[in-house]
DNA sequence: CTCCGGATTCGT
DNA sequence: CGAATCCGGAGT
């Protein structure tokens, strides 16, 4: 299913800053399905939303945020509908995006994208932000057009699409490790295989 | 200051 | 499975 509209005009409604102050799951679950818009030299790029990983710090040891107020954590510790960007491993980038109010070290990463039209591929965060033209300079910019947002055109999965499992790389997080703050549709370009529905849980036990 | 290891990706 | 390759945070 060709979710991303090839050749349509892109339209619908940009999320605001309201949207992303709520609780970190709750915002992780309604991204999926929403439409990731970058605008970078005079041409925009965007993909849709289907895999995302919620980070609940300071609590959260798997979350950047476990060690407080640092110079990294500033824009986590800033008001919601901002981009925390970092980079890792000396060669990837990441995108978050801030939720909770300010104060509360909270953020969604961006794991996937179905690519829209002549956008490269988006499956994993380093693709993301390679193929959307990402990097640090866009630590801690408001999420608003036109260089960076997030827009809904009215695509609402169905409740079946909609997996949930542990978040991929966080082995050093103990018991938050297994938390299942991987959210993901149904989807091709997942980084990962994609959870175990919770049937097929069920089913084995 | 040094050391450790990382919310990754790609090639062997 | 290992290399690439930089940086943040902890420890001394």
């Amino acid at each position: 299913m060709p979710w991303v509209p090839d050749g349509q005009r892109l339209q619908g409604r940009v999320l605001e800053p309201d949207f992303f102050a709520r609780d970190t799951l709750e915002v992780a679950a309604d991204l999926l399905g929403k439409l990731l818009v970058r605008a970078v030299g005079g041409q925009v790029r965007w993909g849709r939303l289907v895999e995302v990983e919620a980070y609940c710090g300071p609590e959260d040891q798997a979350a950047h945020s476990r060690f407080g107020l640092t110079p990294r954590t500033r824009v986590m510790y800033g008001p919601p509908g901002h981009a925390y960007v970092y980079f890792i491993y000396g060669m990837h980038h990441c995108l978050n995006l801030v939720t909770r109010p300010e104060g509360i070290p909270q953020a969604v990463l961006v794991r996937a994208l179905e690519p829209g039209p002549g956008v490269g591929r988006c499956s994993g965060p380093g693709l993301v932000c390679r193929s959307l033209g990402i990097d640090r300079t866009l630590n801690g910019a408001p999420l608003r057009p036109p260089d960076l947002y997030v827009l809904d055109d009215g695509f609402r999965p169905v409740p079946e699409s909609v997996l949930r499992g542990p978040r991929v790389g966080v082995a050093y997080a103990g018991e938050w490790a297994e938390r299942p703050w991987r959210f993901c549709l149904r989807s091709r370009h997942l980084s990962r295989p994609a959870p175990i529905p919770r049937r097929a849980i069920e089913r084995v036990r």
